[in-house]
This record gives structure tokens, sequence and C-alpha cells, in this order.
DNA sequence: AGCACGCCGACT
DNA sequence: GTCGGCGTGCTC
């Protein structure tokens, strides 16, 4: 199996040597010579090739061990399971050094490895924590059942701290054992692997995400493969996504921290949940005979996992209550219809801020949108600010006046004078954070801090964020104290353990709840509740409230919101999917086409579903009409897609895989490119 | 993915 | 005449 992205099946080489499947190998292809794995030994060449055809293997790298079985049933089944080749979903699973070095290089980099583990320092891993009875009993639970695991355990409720000592009781009862522990975004990993580094030693913990520099990826890519700390190796491996597709011959517990979270899903490649593939790959550990263990921890779980204990597949771990007692914020809803049109804050919002702040408590404003607004419009002859190579608008960014678009990219200055009519009364409409930050100084200028200096306000989106180490400087701001009102897009209401913050508010969610989209209720949801667990962190702060600026403040998410109600939530949501045969009830797949024009895209999809008709499980399936695309066209792209529903997952697979030979072999001019999504997240 | 092969416009 | 544009196709 050639380290290959759109080689579909494996290639035959001969070998002089007898090779266990999963070893790792360089072979000649085409004029080139690249990295491969072992897929299966073959007593007879393939009867389609002569054997003159069959090149011989260049060489073995021996010294490191073959990847185990669990490891190349997981990469089979994802390439199954999400249509993509077994060679690409490989290749995306091993670090891209890998790929480069030799065995002299290799060899160095192995060393190193072993040094690292002479250096490693031994830490004393008694300084224990001590648990609350609730986390104690969530673990007695977890160890007494062999299902996976939902952790329902409410902000603040020490969900973190069962991780820990469940890793903890693994590592102590079985000296070969190996974690891994995932989380959704980059921006999570230092603080976690802060916490499991202190708890167990930097020596035993990696991190792996995509921000690391290939060296490092290799690195901890082989102290994940080598496992046992004593040889370089390292038993908690810590990471986004990719990390699901590690090699880690000994594992034993899969931890995955905001399961619900929307990062979990890959968006290009093979478009593989790493959630989902974490659950199929304890099982396939527990098949192998090793017992394997997966814990899914959320305060939001996505509806997939609700159903999954509600139907008994999984079990579920709860923990309603807060470490120290502390109780969740108080929703409090603003009905906008009683505002003037146009208002940004209500001013009862604009008071309890300020008073929050003259107390020396620090405010959370979150708006999903970065810039100053999302349009500029000209009030004489109508011009917007559309970008020309995408069917979006260019968002208006008042710091550097820039139009950029968030799209492609593209970014200009200001025009002077809308250019359809010269009319120099071209003006901003709608809002964004740069706007929210402006008009809270404004409003906010006679606030003082309880020291008699005046208040600080910072924004924190993509744009403030992007440098590298901006993101760490602005959070270590914000905890030093030094900020009063943090604004930002809805990566500030992300796990970032604030301690003096007593009061969140969103200004406008609306959108999220007549969405085209039927998993924006629970996205908005999720991150509601989230928001609101940023406030009052700290026991001793009383009065935590979570502000909603809405115009229905009579929906029924709101109100259980309200009540901290995420299981009402659930079943109402999952009520609403049943009657409607949405997943989790049913399962689906998009096709996804590009092309210069919407023609070619959707002549795409049109031939390519009446070629799906002679298929046998067409019968099962649903196939729905091509659209396009909600932006329909990006950097001069142009967009198309299509739906196929099921009500049953064999079936759907069946009609997949099937359907995949039927789109590689349909050739239609102009057309740039196609991909199918499994399990799509959006719609 | 690369890298060859192959078939049409502006250059020494 | 040919250098090179990137569409198409192949790799055991």
């Amino acid at each position: 199996m050639p380290a290959h992205g759109v080689l579909h099946g494996a290639l035959a080489y001969r070998s002089e040597l007898p090779l266990t499947p999963g070893a790792l190998v360089r072979v000649p292809l085409g004029s080139r010579e690249l990295l491969g794995i072992v897929w299966a030994q073959l007593d007879a060449p393939p009867a389609d090739l002569v054997l003159a055809q069959i090149k011989t293997i260049s060489s073995h790298f021996d010294a490191i061990a073959p990847l185990d079985t669990a490891w190349r049933r997981l990469v089979d089944f994802a390439a199954r399971y999400y249509q993509r080749s077994i060679g690409e979903v490989a290749l995306a699973a091993l670090p891209p050094q890998l790929r480069e070095l030799d065995m002299v290089q290799m060899a160095k980099r192995l060393k190193k490895r072993a040094n690292a583990a002479a250096h490693s320092v031994v830490v004393d891993t008694t300084k224990n924590v001590a648990l609350n009875d609730q986390q104690t009993l969530t673990l007695a639970k977890f160890s007494k059942n062999k299902l996976p695991a939902l952790l329902f355990g409410a902000t603040g409720s020490g969900k973190t701290e069962v991780y820990l000592h469940a890793v903890q009781a693994l590592l102590e009862s079985d000296p070969l054992a190996q974690v891994l522990v995932m989380v959704p975004e980059i921006n999570l990993t230092p603080q976690l692997e802060a916490r499991f580094s202190e708890r167990f030693g930097a020596a035993s913990v990696v991190a792996m995400h995509s921000g690391m520099t290939p060296a490092q990826r290799l690195q901890s890519w082989l102290a994940a493969h080598i496992g046992v700390v004593d040889d370089g190796g390292a038993r908690i491996i810590l990471g986004t996504r990719m990390a699901v597709l590690a090699s880690i011959p000994h594992l034993r517990l899969i931890i995955v921290d905001e399961e619900h979270d929307p990062s979990y899903k890959a968006q290009d490649g093979a478009r593989h949940s790493a959630r989902d593939l974490a659950v199929y790959r304890a099982k396939l550990h527990t098949d192998a005979g090793q017992h394997c263990r997966v814990m899914l921890g959320s305060a939001t779980p996505s509806l997939e996992s609700w159903q999954a204990c509600e139907k008994g597949r999984y079990t579920r771990l709860e923990m309603p209550l807060r470490v120290g007692g502390g109780a969740l914020a108080q929703v409090r809803l603003v009905d906008m219809r009683l505002q003037p049109p146009k208002t940004l804050f209500a001013p009862a919002l604009l008071e309890a801020i300020g008073q929050r702040v003259a107390r020396g408590e620090q405010c959370l404003v979150f708006l999903n949108r970065r810039g100053y607004s999302p349009v500029l419009a000209c009030n004489a002859c109508g011009w917007k600010s559309e970008c020309p190579h995408c069917s979006a608008y260019r968002v208006f960014h008042k710091i550097d006046r820039s139009l950029r678009c968030h799209h492609c990219g593209l970014t200009e200055k200001v025009p002077r004078a809308c250019p359809e009519c010269g009319n120099v009364d071209i003006a901003p409409v709608g809002r964004g954070t740069e706007k929210l930050e402006e008009q809270l100084t404004i409003a906010l200028a006679g606030v003082l801090r309880p020291d008699g200096s005046p208040l600080v306000i910072a924004r924190m989106d993509a744009d403030t964020t992007r440098l590298k180490g901006a993101l760490e400087e602005q959070l270590a701001h914000v905890h030093s104290g030094s900020v009063d009102i943090l604004v930002g897009t809805q990566m500030v209401a992300k796990g970032h353990d604030f301690r003096r913050i007593s009061l969140v508010a969103a200004v406008n969610p609306d959108a999220a709840l007549f969405s085209q989209d039927f998993r924006a209720p629970e996205r908005l949801f999720s991150l509601l509740m989230q928001a609101a667990g940023r406030a009052g962190r700290d026991a001793a702060m009383l009065g935590a409230q979570m502000w909603i600026q809405t115009n229905y403040p009579e929906h029924s998410l709101f109100s259980a919101l309200q009540k901290h109600d995420y299981p009402g939530f659930a079943a109402g949501q999952l009520t609403e999917r049943e009657q409607a045969g949405l997943p989790p009830f049913s399962f689906q797949a998009l096709i996804r086409a590009e092309a210069r024009t919407q023609e070619v895209a959707q002549s795409f999809l049109q031939q390519v579903s009446e070629a799906a008709h002679a298929l046998p499980a067409f019968a099962h399936v649903t196939l729905y009409p091509s659209v396009p695309m909600s932006i329909q066209r990006v950097a001069d792209v142009e967009r198309a897609q299509m739906l196929v529903e099921s009500q049953s997952r064999a079936a759907l697979q069946s009609f997949l895989s099937d359907w995949q030979v039927v789109l590689r072999e349909s050739k239609v001019k102009g057309l740039i490119r196609w991909a199918m999504d499994v399990d799509p997240l959006a719609i």
C-alpha cells in the first residue's frame, strides 16, 4: 500500500524476505520511490498481473515496529466508511516527515527518542487532587460498565479531573496502557497538556495537532507508536481530531472532550468524524483482545450521542453539580422588540455591564460576526460591497478601512465613493465585533473600575488572534484582570476558564433559530450553554448572569436554556428530528461538485444521479435533486451539492460504495472536482 | 500526488 | 520549425 492518495487498492510488490503486514517500506512507483505500508502477504501474484510487472520493495524500515492490526483495521474501516482510498487515509494518519526520510535520517530521529527517554524525569504521580462525591460516583460507574460512556457534566462540574483520574487508574493498573485524549481545537491543547504533564510527567505526554512543526509531529508520532516511556515512548497522546488515527499500540482508553463540537468532523480529504472513529477504534482494540474504553464528555452532548444513550448503546454518566457548589448563571432574556429598531445594546444590559465593571468583575460579550459591519451599502444607488469572486458580501473592517471577503480572503481598501454612482454617502449596514467594541467604548465612557481607573475593553476574534502567540497573549491579559470587557466571536465562549467573569451577553443569536440547517438550534443551544458556563466559575462570585438579546424570547430553545435543561431540549429536538426523518433517525451523505459554471456542476450531479437508478441499493435510498450550495460561488468556483438519505446505514454504505465507482468513471467536461461527505454536519 | 505524454499558440 | 501551456492518464 503506497502512501498515495488516488490509487484505490493496494499494489503488489515482491520481497526477498517475508514481511509482516503493517511494516513500513519504501517502494518504487512510476519513476519515484515512496513510503508504503505492507497491507497483506500474497502467496501468488494477482491474476491480472504478469510476474515481470511486479517490482521489488526497495527497503524496509525495520527499526520501526509494524503498524498493528487494530490500526490497519481502523484505516480500512475509515476508508470504506468515508468512501476514500486506503492510501489516502493511511497517508493522512502518518506524519508527513515519515514519507521523506530515508533509513539513515530515520535512525537519527529514533535515537533522539531514545535519548528523550534517558533524560526523562520520574514524576511523583501520588500528589492527588481529591474528588468530590459526584466525581467519585461517576468514575465508579464508568469502571463498572463496558459500553462507550457519555459523561454529561455541567460546565464547571470537574470533567477534566474525572479524565485525569480515569487515566491515572488505568496507567497504574496496566504498566503498558496508553491513553488518547482528544480536544476539538488546537487552542485547547496547551492548557490540557500542562495539566496532564504536571500530573503524569512531561515524558509520558505528547501532543498531536496540525499546528506543530513537521519535526515535532514525527517525534510525537514515534513516541505514541513506541509506547513504552523507557524506550522513548509516550503513554498519553493528547491532540485534535488527527490524533484519532495515530498509531497507539497499547491503547486502552480514549477520551473525547467536548464531544459535540463540530470541529471533530474533518472538512477536507477523508471527511471523517474523529468522535465516531474514536468509538469504533475502542471497539476494534477491544475485539483484538485489548480491552479499550471510550469516554465522551460534554455539557451539551451531540443529539447522536444522546440518542445512543437513550437506546442503551452508550451509558450515561451525569454530573449536574458544579465543583464547589457554584450556581449556574441565571439566564436573562431581553425582548428586543421592545427596543427602538437597530438597538445594539439594550439600556438594561449596558447598565448591568457597567455595574459589574464598577464592582471589579469581568464581562464577556459575543456576536458571531467579526469585522465592523457585514455589508457596506450605497444609500443612493443601492450598491453593496459584493465580492467579485464569491456570492457573498465583503465585510467592512473599520480598523484598517478595508473590505474583506471572509470566503476567498480578497482584501481591498474601502472606496472613497460608491464605485457605481460616485456617491460619497456609503454606509455600514449591520454589526460586527468591531462595532460592538466601539459602541461599548462610547456607551460606557463614564464607567470606572473600583480603583478609579478607566475601564478596558478588548476584542478577541480571528482578526486579533491571527498572529502566532496572539491568542495566548490576549488570554493572559484577560486572566490577569487587566481587561474588564471582552468582546468577541464565539471563540471566546470555548473552553477558556476565565475566573472573574460574572456576566456573559449574546448580542444577537436569532439567526440560528430559523436557519435552513436543521442542526442550527443544537449548535446554538450548545454555544449559549457553553457561554453561560464562562460566567461565575469562581464559586465565591454570586449572581452570575447570561444575557440574551432576542426578538423571540418565547422560543422554546430559550426557555430550556433558562432552566439549564439540556435533556428537555434534546428530547424536543429528537422528537422533531424523528418526525422529519432526520439524523440520528436517518443517515445522510452529500455529494459536492465544483466547476467554473453552475450548469457544469449541476449537470455532473444530474448525470451521476441518473446513473444511480441502476444500482442495487437504490431502492433503499432517497436521492434529492441537486441544488447550488448556500454560498454558491467561492473564489470564482461554482458549487452545487446533492443529498442522499437512507433509513439504513448499511444500505447507504452499500449504495455509496457502488456509486463511488460511477462517480469516478463519470467524465464531465469542465468539472473541477467532486467530493463525497458521509454524515455531513452542515447541509 | 507527481510525472509523463500529447496536442495547440508565440518565439529564436 | 520548437518551446512550453496544462488537460489526461498511469503508477504493481
